[in-house]
DNA sequence: TAGGCCATCTGGTCCT
DNA sequence: AGGACCAGATGGCCTA
């Protein structure tokens, strides 16, 4: 190709010339690539976002579900997330734990000794809410460092206890009382009355 | 106005 | 490769 090799042998190029029309179309074609793969980029981005949205909306539902089957509360307030896990924590434990204290002191079957399930869920919700008293905020009855358990807070390590050693979440010892049916004090292996 | 809660975006990591 | 999950950042809204 003598015209190719005459042009990059010497002389300065005219502009317009092959050779810089060459170079033009080569930066066009770079920035088309970097414009297609910055609208790839982004479109993965907001596909991923979108995903990410939903993700957190299945996650809140679930959490919603959660807050619908806990006890609700007089001045019907809604949970925030961490006190929705942290009341479901305790309440599970306190039904578990009204459970153990009925299997403890009712004779066993028929079923009509059995503890009726709503007084059951009643004291739970009474024992995994209290003491809610006004003015307090959600932390001193659903958080970590409750000083009305300590008790249960010391003993975290037991399996019964719905504390952790990290996290020493509320523990309704004593609100567990307020369920009529359960004795005070209900210690391993004490006679139920 | 400060602080708490929340939704959303984002980049990184892990898993399928 | 693409999706799921996670944690940090950011900004908006609300309340004391």
């Amino acid at each position: 190709m003598p015209a190719e090799a005459a042009s990059s042998g010497g002389a300065a190029e005219p502009p317009g010339g092959p050779r810089e029309q060459r170079r033009r179309r080569r930066g066009r074609a770079r920035a088309r690539t970097e414009a297609l793969l910055h609208t790839l980029k982004r479109s993965r981005r907001v596909k991923a976002n979108d995903r990410e949205r939903n993700r957190m909306h299945h996650l809140n539902a679930a959490l919603d579900e959660l807050r619908s089957v806990l006890p609700t509360f007089p001045d019907d307030t809604k949970l925030t997330k961490i006190e929705t896990l942290r009341f479901a924590y305790n309440y599970i434990w306190a039904l578990s734990e009204t459970l153990r204290l009925a299997e403890q002191c009712l004779p066993p079957p028929p079923a009509a000794g059995l503890l009726p399930a709503r007084r059951a869920a009643a004291a739970a919700a009474a024992a995994a809410a209290a003491p809610p008293s006004p003015g307090s905020d959600a932390g001193s009855w659903l958080s970590s460092a409750s000083p009305s358990a300590p008790s249960l807070c010391a003993s975290a390590s037991g399996p019964s206890s719905p504390a952790t050693s990290e996290d020493c979440a509320y523990a309704p010892a004593e609100s567990l009382r307020a369920f009529r049916g359960l004795p005070a004090a209900a210690p391993p292996g004490a006679p139920c009355r």
